[in-house]
DNA sequence: ATGATGTTGATACTGCATTATCATCCAGGC
DNA sequence: GCCTGGATGATAATGCAGTATCAACATCAT
């Protein structure tokens, strides 16, 4: 059966208390403040088993390996600051975008990026 | 200096003519319809060289790899068909996305992608 | 406390997109 | 038509994200 770990603790932890989607190597840091000696493969197994458990969901932004945030969320969409990279959810939506699309195309769903300096790097 | 061949017409003419943005090995393809030869290193060898020429730019979407196409096209987003995974314009916009970010975060810029059936999936 | 077995960490490996290499080829000035 | 150097095609090499391997370790039912 599946045991309980330190290990899968600090990742589950550092995922929920990050608030914002992260990369496997932002989780690695993350976690490694709890469990020091952590290796980057324990994350990516850890990071798989919780996707398939419908613990997690995956986050693909243009150009941008997948990140990783907990279920849950409402339909939301991502900001991504240029200078630190990070990523942030947005919860909110223009709505409405079928309208967009060429005639004779149909729209099932969308994704929505927005670009610029989130609070920190502005503030520096 | 530069010199014109076959090959490098022939890419050039794929994606004008595409009129939609293609991935390196679409490229391929619709080239080697009038240069049967053609290789796959000639292909990212001028679509670098168009880029660095500013006669093409890349389009990135979310867990895709990077697309080209020709420069000059006014302020667009894409679709990107479900069942056949091409890359089409979408020359509409839903603009005023700076409201939707966070307090304190500046947007600069914004990508939306939309997802669905295009015309031929549709029909098919 | 013990033992069976799931888990970990280090590292080798895979898969893939893209780039470098290099002998051959060919565009274009002469 | 001839030459020179840029361009090509086949293929090896690279870079990197993610996965498999395996010995050592740790959890938890007993």
């Amino acid at each position: 059966m599946e045991r309980s770990t330190r290990q899968r603790a600090a990742i589950r932890d550092a995922i929920s208390a990050a608030g914002r989607p992260l990369l496997p190597q932002e989780v690695l840091d993350a976690a490694q403040t709890q469990v020091p000696g952590l290796g980057i493969a324990t994350v990516y197994r850890n990071l798989k088993a919780l996707l398939e458990d419908g613990e997690l969901q995956t986050v693909a932004l243009p150009g941008e390996n997948l990140r990783y945030e907990p279920v849950g969320h409402a339909h939301h969409h991502h900001f991504q600051c240029t200078a630190c990279d990070r990523v942030f959810d947005v919860h909110a939506c223009p709505g409405n975008l079928a309208r967009l699309a060429p005639a004779g195309f149909s729209v099932e769903s969308h994704d929505l990026t927005l670009y610029g300096r989130c609070r920190d790097c502005r503030a520096a």
